[in-house]
DNA sequence: TTCTATGCAAAGTCTTTGCATCTTA
DNA sequence: TAAGATGCAAAGACTTTGCATAGAA
């Protein structure tokens, strides 16, 4: 993986453990270097594959007891979770962007609009927020699917 | 209940029955009133024992099966629960708002900002994408928890 | 009458948990 | 050595499905 955000995500996360005093394994470990290689979403049973496939046999039930704190040292955050499971994907390393989600065929398009978002900022500081993670979604019917729309 | 947008609902939901060739029974119509009773959200479970409440003993199976029926019909969309399971909430009858949801208190603040949603269907045009329905969330720290911020 | 809907129970899918064993600090 | 972590298998939670029967149009 050309990302060298690795070092970072492993520091990040290794400090959270070991500040929480718990454990850092050799599993949590192989698992944020997983994680470091996916380059958009995932879920629990793909990380599960992509460990298997880097030859780290790691149990399920290890995975989805890692998510939570995962989640919690901030290196991972939930993502989209339409009519699917719930998926994640990492804050570091990857830009930022929302998604338009067609509801006829299920094509999502990936977006990043400046405007918008610093909107969300002035919408913030209204509020005296201080946000940390957004997330927007839009449904609707994508090009293709405008005119020939009807239910399936 | 004080709305009386029930008829309107019924309405939709009927049509979009019939004009797929699909029937109209009993369990549908009790289904779509109590819809029409929740004031927010509700998952299926909450419908099923909404509907037993009011004396319905409809199946969960029959519940799950109506659910897609009703989303595609218009009158309900899926909302977000975040960990939770999948929640809807009625279209009609209640003012859309978005959320600023504390990640340190679980506080959820509801807002609405024109300007923002005007450059939502800006940025739909610019991807000739027809909106229907959009969700955001703005995780952070709310105004009383960005001082004492510690993760928990 | 015909085609769809319903209920039941069984099966599925995804996630969590108890417990014995192993590991980190 | 003590507090956690892991893996396994079993249990849970939520949802879907096959099939026989009931019901709408």
């Amino acid at each position: 993986m050309g990302r060298n955000i690795i070092a970072e995500e492993k520091n990040i996360f290794s400090s959270f453990i070991r500040d929480h005093g718990f454990k850092y394994t050799a599993e949590r470990n192989a698992i944020v270097e997983a994680i470091s290689s996916f380059k958009g979403h995932f879920n629990a049973d793909e990380l599960f594959e992509r460990l298997k496939e880097r030859g780290e046999e790691i149990s399920r039930a290890t995975i989805y007891r890692s998510i939570p704190l995962l989640v919690k040292s901030g290196i991972i955050k939930e993502t989209v979770r339409s009519l699917e499971r719930m998926s994640y994907e990492s804050v570091f390393g990857q830009d930022h962007h929302d998604h338009l989600i067609c509801i006829r065929c299920g094509r999502l398009i990936e977006f990043k609009d400046e405007k918008i978002e610093s909107m969300q900022d002035e919408l913030c500081r209204k509020y005296n927020f201080e946000p940390k993670d957004h997330w927007l979604r839009i449904r609707g019917y994508c090009e293709k699917c405008r005119e020939k729309r009807e239910p399936e």
